[in-house]
RNA sequence: CGGGGCGUAGCGCAGCCUGGUAGCGCGUCUGCUUCGGGAGCAGAAGGCCGGAGGUUCGAAUCCUCUCGCCCCGACCA
């Protein structure tokens, strides 16, 4: 991408409504605009990261066994009366007439949906387990949405859904979905920390959320140090088992606000107790028969009689996760994309456009690295040489490509990294190699 | 939903108290000179001062009502 074909509106100054790091960064790195309160147009720059973000989403959970599909944002009111929810849900829930008077809703999940879908196709227990996933556009009519997209009341989420013949196989996919989020997060850099959790109004007994630890966090959280730096389990795993994981990962104590427990918080060694805020960046719930028993969401077992599913959901915050990323990876420069999630991978840094050495070689190396399959963006903007360094550094481009009349005189550009701040001085073509490698 | 604050040029703000031709910085456009960490000079464009009523000879400024946004709490992925 050349950037002076690009939509990228930076802005120098900070805007006066953001408070917090990251809602500032998205907004002078112009991936985001706010529309209305809690209300975002994804500018090209974070659309970009968004869809990357959801890949890797997309990437562990068919790793997991989910199935992805995607579900209507408006629902028939009918399909929630069944459930219950419909009252229960309250003044979150966007209510909609259509011109017929019928009362639609703006889904702010979609248990009820997957559940109709799910029990007007499947009969029999053979085809268990399954697990149904979508990424979709959620609406919660927040009453207070706040710091940019990590409390948006428009929001996207990756939410799945299980479904099993019993309780124990139902533990065994809500395990998986426990694993394969462990992985996602820290795929993007992420150290997330499973911790006990409310349910609210999803219902059920059994649940975790998974948080990141920082500072501008709107959730309290209480847990065993060792939990923090514990490595993600990784796809070397045996998906049918995980029981041991997720003993190890939920034996040391770990909870949220409203689940905390001093007692058994003050039990642990003092040196090895971490009271801290945290971003929920997923939530994972198992609630039985919630759902399938009021829809009657049942299977033929083996012996031919009707059997309640037991089922599952859970939650990634997609768009909240930018959010948080940016909150754990950024410096007084601007934003530091791990390489996973960066909207591109190397940036190609012209020095003096219309020169004609560092023209060449800049086209040179774009058309190179393009073909590659590098993601780059070819920084050809007439601006000088420390205004470029700065909307580089500030949009967090991984690697910068730098090529100047001044380097090139002595065969030589420079290669920096934003995140260690690291230059080589190098020929072209050695950074050219090193980039294109991986 | 309680409490507080703010709406003036694309962004950041001053002007309002004490009514009298709407300003500053950044950005944008033109030209010239520049060019390795957010350049300099010269010129230019851009605003029904959130909206509606009212008071007044006259309203960004005073009054009333509205809409929107932000912050603190309560609530929530």
């Amino acid at each position: 991408m050349r950037l002076s074909r690009y939509f990228l509106p930076l802005l120098k100054e900070n805007p006066s409504e953001a408070q917090i790091v990251s809602h500032r960064l998205m907004l002078r790195c112009g991936m985001i605009r706010q529309e209305a309160a809690g209300i975002y147009a994804w500018l090209p720059l974070g659309l970009r990261v968004l869809r990357k973000v959801e890949r890797i989403v997309e990437e562990e959970m068919l790793k997991a066994g989910a199935v992805q599909l995607l579900m209507p944002t408006l629902q028939l009111a009918d399909l929630w009366r069944e459930s219950g929810r419909y009252d229960d849900y309250g003044q979150e829930m966007l209510r909609i007439k259509d011109r017929h008077e019928r009362d639609l809703l703006y889904g702010p999940t979609a248990e009820e949906m997957v559940t109709d879908i799910f029990r007007a196709s499947v009969r029999s227990y053979k085809d268990l387990p399954l697990n149904l996933y979508q990424i979709s556009w959620k609406f919660r009519d927040e009453q207070r949405p706040r710091f940019g997209v990590m409390r948006g009341r428009e929001f996207l989420m990756k939410d799945a859904y299980s479904f099993d013949i019993d309780e124990p196989s139902a533990r065994k996919a809500y395990n998986r979905m426990f694993v394969a989020y462990l992985n996602t997060f820290s795929r993007m850099g992420l150290k997330a920390v499973p911790m006990r959790a409310d349910t609210g109004p999803i219902g059920g007994d059994l649940s975790h959320e998974f948080i990141i630890l920082a500072d501008t966090g709107e959730s309290a959280v209480f847990c065993h140090k060792d939990l923090v730096d514990m490595p993600a389990p990784g796809d070397d795993v045996d998906w049918d088992n995980l029981q041991d994981i997720f003993d190890e990962r939920t034996s040391l104590y770990a909870a949220t606000e409203e689940m905390h427990d001093e007692a058994a918080f003050g039990a642990i060694p003092a040196d090895k107790q971490l009271s801290a805020r945290g971003i929920e960046v997923g939530h994972i719930f198992y609630f039985g028969e919630k759902y399938s028993k009021p829809m009657k969401a049942a299977v033929s077992g083996p012996d031919g009689k009707d059997i309640n599913v037991h089922m599952g959901s859970y939650g990634v915050g997609v768009s909240r996760l930018l959010g948080a990323i940016i909150e754990a990876s950024h410096d007084e420069n601007g934003i530091i994309w791990p390489e996973s999630v960066a909207p591109f991978d190397v940036a190609v840094v012209s020095l003096r456009v219309g020169d004609a050495a560092v023209d060449a070689a800049c086209e040179q190396a774009y058309k190179a690295l393009q073909k590659a399959g590098v993601d780059v963006l070819y920084n050809d903007s007439d601006d000088r040489p420390g205004a470029k360094f700065a909307s580089m550094d500030l949009i967090g481009i991984p690697k910068q490509l730098i090529i100047g009349p001044k380097g090139l005189a002595e065969g030589n550009v420079e290669l920096k990294d934003r995140a260690t701040g690291e230059r080589q001085v190098l020929p072209l073509e050695a950074a050219l190699a090193q980039l294109t490698k991986a």
